[in-house]
DNA sequence: CTGTTAGCGCATTCAC
DNA sequence: GTGAATGCGCTAACAG
């Protein structure tokens, strides 16, 4: 009776309709939008899918209907660990809604971030999320007129392109510096990575502090590598150094690493403070002080706020400031 | 002259044909085929393009013409780090050709490893790349019914669904034991999470030591913290333990960490292998010895063959087996 | 609850 | 080199 189909002339929805004696739209509907057809035709249908083995094309459907169901996430590249968890949170999310994640990698490069943003656009995404803010004034213009939802993360402005889901970077480096003053050290010191966001928290230890101070700058992404290094350097600027504040918890586990191969006692002689939070940052010896961000959370809300503009409901809170808080450990003594 | 268009109405191509006072397929072929068209034309074209605003809509071309240019990654989460390296070049080297990446996450679940698969060709993606194998029967009759092209990495199996670039598990477990033998050492140990790849690799291991060895399985992926534990029940079994693998570096960082507070001297006392070698390895305290895999080189091959197969073009190896290598440092003495 | 009529925006035939 | 017709597979409208 059915014709299971072994030739690659693939499955319609046109056969799926015909297996099950219904109309094409109809068949659209019991898979689609079952509460308005019938049980006894969704079943036929059920099975009439089974028989034939269709699979939807949900290219055509988006072409007709203008909703692709897929959502933009753009980093600067996938193996910087603080957008991890916002990457996972993001595509689980989506997901649970139908919706996939396409990722893109702007290589910290505002050329490739324009071009990646074309590409998605071509694509017909019915959403945009960047790790970070936009940096191309073009393709923001365009976004807006296209009244494609997009939502900037890891940051804080006044102007979001659209929507924004993220913290004060300058006020972290500020709430850094207030805590290394509290405990009394005045010598401190910064190793950062020379991504903008890094240059941010600089800024906003500086103008705590009051003035500047000696400053390791490495290369996006930091590592445990360009930490070791960094200690070496401010060392040698100034020996007597009393707190450092690291741009990641992977350069901070690098400066406690070379403070240990170099005799110097944390947090004795030497405070350290990372940022982010990372898994193994409790786990250190001495355990690591540092800056925890909810990342997770961060993905969380900006699928949700997607998802809220693609059904059509209004997005009250546009800015959501998730804050951050720095979580005291033995690294900064006691 | 010229309308800017500044309505929802979106600009098509058809648009930018009557902007340039062009035919619809000779718009077209002057934006895809330029080859065949006179330069005059092509630069009329060119000029409408940038008059009307328009961006071209990837799913009506796919639509016809049967290709999507996306390629869907499958990977357990994405904060898996051994993965990340992989996913960069892929995301890298399919944009190359005009490929964007899609994401899925498969939660180390079957039923969700299949629901993505079906999603994925539901948006008829040209081409898969998993992380690891694939563990279900029913999308591998689909997937090789409709032709799409597969890469298997991270493994290795004589019957790939379609093509593979990984190496054996089993292999790299034999080959730690083997190194671990020949330092002399013989109470032996393994900290491995519980996915499958981590057993493989301990099945391995044991039947080159040719007995069964002590074993701290930890939950999938492994951590600093999940290390710490396995060290302590570890020595909790056999206090006279010689040596430990351990299935990741993060993994081993723990073993480390919690050796150090143990005040047991590494190596002197216990030696230490991990898996990855992560960027952090060479920079631990004392550097780690592990197990290399490049990544990096298996997201590249894999997006190599995937794009040769959609251009038509055969893939002679199907199956590659990029190796892997372990490399001595300090944690396992000198 | 179900069906008919029209396209969505583009690329693949064919003609010229 | 260029153009006219046709339809990819599906769904939004409207009718019944």
């Amino acid at each position: 009776m059915a014709a299971t189909s072994s030739f690659a002339k693939s499955v319609t929805l046109h056969d799926v309709a015909r297996e099950a004696g219904v109309s094409l739209i109809t068949a659209s509907r019991a898979l689609s939008n079952p509460d308005v057809v019938s049980k006894a035709t969704i079943e036929r249908v059920r099975r009439a899918v089974e028989v034939t083995g269709y699979v939807p094309n949900l290219l055509a459907g988006g072409l007709k209907s203008k909703r692709s169901m897929t959502v933009a996430a753009l980093v600067p590249v996938i193996s910087v660990p603080q957008f991890l968890p916002t990457v996972q949170l993001l595509t689980e999310e989506l997901d649970r809604a139908g919706y996939q994640l396409i990722l893109g990698q702007t290589g910290y490069d505002r050329a490739r971030e324009s071009a990646l943003l074309d590409a998605m656009v071509s694509r017909r995404v019915d959403g945009i999320v960047m790790a970070g803010l936009m940096n191309t004034e073009r393709a923001v213009e365009r976004l807006r007129r296209l009244r494609i939802p997009v939502v900037e993360t890891w940051d804080l402005t006044d102007r979001p392109v659209d929507m924004l889901v993220g913290f004060s970077h300058v006020k972290v480096g500020s709430a850094v510096a207030g805590f290394f003053l509290g405990r009394g050290w005045r010598r401190l010191a910064i190793a950062t990575a020379d991504d903008q966001r890094g240059a941010q928290r600089r800024e906003g230890f500086i103008s705590t502090v009051g003035r500047d101070v000696p400053t390791a700058v490495v290369g996006a992404p930091s590592t445990v590598r360009s930490g070791r290094q960094a200690l070496a350097e401010l060392l040698a600027r100034d020996p007597a150094i009393e707190a450092i504040y690291c741009s990641s918890d992977a350069l901070a586990e690098g400066v406690l690493i070379e403070a240990r191969a170099r005799g110097i006692d944390v947090p004795g002689r030497l405070a350290v403070c990372g940022f982010g939070d990372a898994d193994f940052a409790a786990h250190l010896e001495p355990s690591l002080t540092t800056v925890r961000i909810d990342g997770a959370q961060i993905g969380r809300r900006a699928a949700q706020m997607i998802v809220a503009r693609c059904h059509g409901q209004p997005v009250d809170e546009r800015i959501v400031d998730v804050g951050f808080g720095i979580v005291e450990r033995a690294s900064t003594g006691g």
